[in-house]
DNA sequence: ATTTATGCAAAATCTTTGCATCAAC
DNA sequence: GTTGATGCAAAGATTTTGCATAAAT
């Protein structure tokens, strides 16, 4: 009888959430990683839909008003969360999921679905060409009502 | 020798003002023509471009700013001027030349051109479509340098 | 006469800033 | 020990609201 080997294998799935990896994209640029700049990542990674800025100050009880504001100008200028403009004139946020998208924005509940057209793009370029116009980035929301709130109105 | 007749033609050519415009469909829904109203309506008339709500105000200085901004809402309702998001959060006013639009958006020096696309209007269709969304409305702008201030940089 | 619109000023929002203190590196 | 980040509260900026008055129909 051959001798037997027992193999044992450990399989850590790790969930790397959008906390760590902001966390981490700061610290190399520069940026300190504070307990509190922590804890607004975290709340935005857990936010569970798109949210306003009020939103997200709720979610952090102890952090400044001006600390929140600034996390989020900053993640807004490294393009690691996205700004939603609604018909209103307010905004909300949400971590962008892919590059770069447009929105279809639920005028009933509020939701936002990302969405992506290279011909829509394409066609947006050729725009700007033909006008002699330098693109340097564009924003196109659709309003309405998602499939759900339709089927409910 | 026969009779002749004089024939004398007076040909008016009148320009029609946004002021006159505005004022004749406002009163036709029952909205009262105001001297305020109306000269909110001039300044927007006569506007040599986009404007924030501050130009609007500093443009009719004996009114009050409740009016101005209850004036711009009206217009916003009716269809009758557009709203421009920028980036940054603030909006520009402008009347709209058209119908339906998008907007080129000048970082530099704040121009808003107009376009028209039906593909890309098709193509937003489609994508509403696709996914079972009720598609009411679609914002769509252009940010760059226009073509002026592409040369200048 | 009715009823809408206005102006004012206060209130409500929303966002930024100055600065002393604290914490990260 | 340096330097960046924070919290607070105040200041700014922007938009809305309540209400007495004025003006339009």
């Amino acid at each position: 009888m051959p001798p037997s080997v027992a193999i044992r294998c450990f399989v850590t799935i790790e969930t790397v959430t959008f906390a760590d990896t902001a966390s981490s994209r700061l610290e190399l640029i520069g940026f300190r990683s504070t307990a509190p700049r922590r804890a607004v990542l975290n709340a935005i990674g857990n936010a569970p839909g798109p949210f306003t800025v009020e939103d997200l100050l709720s979610e952090v009880p102890g952090v400044g008003r001006a600390t929140v504001f600034r996390t989020i100008k900053l993640l807004l200028e490294l393009d690691m969360m996205c700004r939603v403009p609604l018909e209103d004139g307010t905004a909300r946020y949400q971590v962008s999921e892919g590059d770069h998208h447009h929105h279809l924005v639920c005028r009933t509940c509020g939701s936002l679905t990302e969405f992506n057209d290279p011909e829509i793009d394409a066609r947006i370029a050729e725009q700007a060409r033909t006008r002699g116009f330098a693109l340097q980035g564009h924003s196109l929301e659709l309003y309405g009502l998602c499939q759900s709130c339709r089927r409910t109105a």
